[in-house]
DNA sequence: ATAACCAATCGTACTTTTACGATTGGAAAT
DNA sequence: ATTTCCAATCGTAAAAGTACGATTGGTTAT
């Protein structure tokens, strides 16, 4: 078996805590959730009219965040809403807070 | 000019958050700084004996970590003392918390 | 039906990250 | 002086990340 990080046996928390470290390792991502947090919702062209980046890169970035869990998007025709993931959001939270104890 | 990311304004803040964040994003590096924080300082080699990783990558790791502050070596002939930099770590606690709010 | 609109996805290029073994460098011990 | 030991660095390969323009898909209006 080749030797890899995935063979590796860490602890759930630390794999969780690092997955979203992850995905808010990115200032786009960073002012994404900022704003998120700010107005608690917003949709993907706003963003687009925010930063000076192509409309498939924010896309991208969205599309990072929700699989990290830390926002979910709605359909809202013809748009599509994002949110944080309250749920997510606190468990994050949480695992930093204890992290940085 | 091209258009990347390094040339848009963001918010100090938000670029150190991440900077922070991208260090945190790799479940070796959370494994890293929880053992350092448990027994406030290590050498290389306790690390390598802990992790199934090569000596150079756990170095690399530690680079990583040093490079955006969270950590700091000290020479302790004929070993190095990594500890945990108390004080960019209590600025990375703020910057958490205060995101997370 | 078709046109308009928004956002996801595709294809692509480039950079960065992650891992390895091998080599180098510096300090302590023989 | 030479050997030993620890850790950084180099060179390299494979995978992942970041950005773009172009295309696709699904909804609402015309």
């Amino acid at each position: 078996m080749k030797k890899t990080t995935e063979n590796i046996v860490f602890k759930d928390d630390s794999k969780q805590l690092a997955r979203f470290a992850k995905a808010l390792g990115h200032p786009t991502r960073i002012a994404i959730l900022k704003h998120l947090e700010h107005q608690s919702c917003c949709f993907t062209g706003d963003l687009v009219d925010i930063f000076p980046l192509a409309q498939s890169t924010i896309s991208q970035h969205l599309k990072e965040l929700k699989d990290a869990g830390l926002i979910q998007g709605e359909v809202n025709p013809p748009k599509i809403k994002y949110c944080i993931n309250k749920e997510n959001w606190k468990t994050a939270k949480a695992l930093f807070q204890g992290f940085f104890e």
